[in-house]
Parts: structure tokens; sequence; C-alpha cells
DNA sequence: CTGCATTTTGACCAACTAGTCAAGTTTTTG
DNA sequence: CAAAAACTTGACTAGTTGGTCAAAATGCAG
């Protein structure tokens, strides 16, 4: 009676093989891939299964709606495309923490544009499968963070500038690079690609954004 | 022979007639509202028709492809939404100039979200219909853009920052407040709704950028 | 008012796609 | 090494959707 998971008869709580943890992985990759350029309508399950390199209704076998795969990635996507926000230090220097965050937004745009585009596509279509959590606890996140750097203003460490509207410059400059890549690559050529890029964004962003809010005598 | 107008037999020149004009811009009307909302791929002909108040046959008689009408929609679109950019004077003061293509920006943001939404969709996308309007329309009217912004910088009017970037997040803060809109009101609540809620977002804005680029001593 | 051109539509079709199923294969376990 | 559990798949189905077509209705010039 000492180990409950030895029983043989499948019970309730459903442990994950080992195989179980490979496919999945292997389906979500994928999936990430197609549902980032071609929207939850514009992907076909045949897509993400070949792009997984195994038949569809061994993928089914897995997930059983197209939308669960959907729903899965959203939610794994969020609580990461998130911590850095929640990483913001009340008691740092203010500048510091606001250029450390945006420096770890941009970074992020480079290195995994495809979680950016996929929460952009679903946003701008509404939502529809994320409302809850935009509530329930970006708002929450947000508004802590926010009360922060209103804080920051009163003490005079910051020029005084509404908070709300602070973060959402911050998210819409950073992720414009990931969400809007083809227009950024139409405009800037084959700059975009080359090394000191994404320093050299880093650098006029920040310059920009901090110089805005630095306090002025 | 003066009038060539007058031929009966049907020839190239192809007048519209009054009932073609009406029924094409009904047409339109819906489908801007249908495909910034769930995109190309997620909309149907039957949703624009219904929309439009017609049958499909009868919308396809007007646009033959579905593909026609979206085309259509973003030609439409996308010289609306350039025109600020293009009305930037070079040889106005600097930051006035700014000041009134952002407040520009985020007054069409407010006014034509499905716009804003309709383009960033396709961008988002990878803009496989409208790739050669970026490189051969969009580019050029920035490459110019971004060169008097560098002359104003070099003239020391502005503070040293690449123009480009300026000009990407300008776009990237203004168009935030349509496409991202539920997020937005996700964690402003009913203040979005209200009155004053666009001047306090383009005070913000400005505020920031404006000081961002105001040149330092 | 007549005859031609334009507009409108119901019925239909072919392609596509999410999801099912039953029958097989492989892996795990006692 | 057997038997059960887990995994895999070809063939299929039902629903959706972009687009066709022929015939009917309407508009309009002379």
């Amino acid at each position: 009676m000492a180990r409950a998971t030895k029983k043989k008869t499948s019970e309730t709580p459903e442990k994950t093989t080992r195989i179980q943890e490979i496919n999945r992985r292997l389906i979500l990759d994928a999936a990430l891939d197609v549902f980032s350029t071609y929207g939850f309508r514009g992907t076909t399950i045949d897509q993400i299964a070949d792009k997984a390199g195994m038949s569809k209704p061994n993928l089914l076998y897995y997930f059983p709606r197209k939308q669960n795969i959907y729903v899965t990635l959203l939610e794994e996507t969020l609580e990461e495309w998130l911590a850095p926000l929640a990483e913001i230090d009340p008691e740092g220097d203010p500048i510091e923490q606001l250029r450390k965050y945006i420096t770890l937004k941009i970074r992020m745009s480079e290195s995994h544009p495809e979680a950016s585009r996929l929460f952009a596509n679903e946003v701008l279509h509404g939502a529809p499968a994320i409302s809850e959590f935009l509530s329930k606890h970006l708002k929450p996140l947000v508004d802590d963070k926010a009360a922060v750097i209103r804080r920051w203003v009163g003490e005079g460490k910051l020029a005084p500038v509404d908070p709300y509207h602070l973060i959402f410059m911050i998210w819409a400059t950073t992720q414009h690079y990931a969400d809007f890549d083809v227009q950024v690559r139409a405009i800037m050529g084959n700059q975009v690609g080359r090394p000191g890029f994404r320093e050299q964004t880093a650098q006029a962003v920040l310059s920009i954004i901090l110089n805005g809010i630095r306090p002025r005598g």
C-alpha cells in the first residue's frame, strides 16, 4: 500500500509516459511554428502532423481537438512572456529596472518571435481563448507594477508619466520587431539579419524611452 | 464618331454603373469589418454577403474571388494609412512636425481600428498580398522621411536617435491601441471608452517620445 | 413599351478539413 | 515471455466553404 503508483488498473492520476512526453513536445513545437504563421483558422491539423512527423490520427491521440493544442501553446507561452514584468524590483533603481525590462523584452522578441506572433494574433482577433487570462492574471500584475511606477514618479525618480501607457509603449515597441518583422525587413533590408542589429535596436529604444521618462529639473 | 462612349457593343473601357458603385461599397464595408476581425482564412464569403445584405453569388458577381475583395481593401487602406507620414514637412519645426504626426496616428487608430487590424493581420502573417507595396511604396517614403529626421539630428534640433527606430516606435505605439484593443481594455477597463481617453493617451505618448528625442544640452 | 444588358439567385459541386474508428504494431510489465 | 496497455495508422465520414451555372428578375436606352 506504500506506493500508490504501482496499481495496475488505470486510475485518474494519468501519469505521462516517456513517449507521451516526447510526442507532445514534438506536436507543440510544430504547432507553434504553424499557428504563429497562419493563425488558428489558417492552420490545418495535417500541417502540424506533417511537421511533427506523425500521422493525423496519432496527433489526435495526444490532443483530441485542434483547439487543445492551440490553448496549451498559449498557456505555455503566456507565463514565459509575462515573467520579465514580474521581475521588476520595486526597491531597485527605476531607470535601471526599466532598462533591464526593456532589454529583456527585446531579447525575447528576437529569440522567440513565433511566441510573440502567436500571442499578437490571438489578441488581434479579440483574444477569444485567453480573455480570462488577461483579466485574471495580466491585469493584476500590471496593476501591481503600475503602482510601483506611480510611486517612483511620486518620489521624483521618474518624470510624470502615466504608468499604464508607459507599459503599453514598452510592449508595443519591443514586440513590434517580432510581430512586424516583414515590414521591418522591407524597410531596413539586410541590416536586420546582421550581428549588431539587436543591440542597435535596444540602444535606440532605450535611448528614447529612458530619456523620455528621466526626471527633469 | 464624336462620342466613343456611345457605342452599344460592350468594349474594354468598362464603365461602372450606379448599382455597381453602391454594391461594391457595400461589400467592401462589410468585408473590412469581417476580415479585420477574423483574418483572411477565418472569414467566409457567406459572412461578408450576409453583412452586405446580398446573396453569395451576387457578391461573387462583383468580386469573382475572395482574394479580390481582400486585396482591394488593403490597397484602399494602405494609401490612407500612410498619408500622414508623407505630410511631415522637412522645413517645419521637428518637434512640432512629429507631434502632429503622432497625434494624427493616434486619432486614426481610434477612428479606423479595423483598418489598422486588417493591416496588422496581413503583416503578422508575412504580408503575402502586400510585400510588393512595402518595398516599392513604403520603403522609399520611409527612407525619405528618415533622411529628413537624420538631417534634423545633424542640425542639433533633435537628440541623436536612429530615425528608422524612431518611426517604428511611433507606429508600434500608436497602432497598439487599435490592434491590441482587447488587451488595453482588459487592463484599463471602462476607462477606455470614456471621453478623454484618446487625449490622455496622446498626452502620455507625446510626453515620452518627444522628451525622449528633444535635444539635450 | 420593347429588347438588350445588367443584376440577382437557388441549386449545385468539388475540394478541403476536423475528427472517428477499427484494426494493427510496439512497448511495458508482471 | 506472455498479456495488457499504450501507441500508430489507413480508410472513412460529415460538415464546411469557395466558386459555378443557368435561369429568372430588373434596369435602361431608344
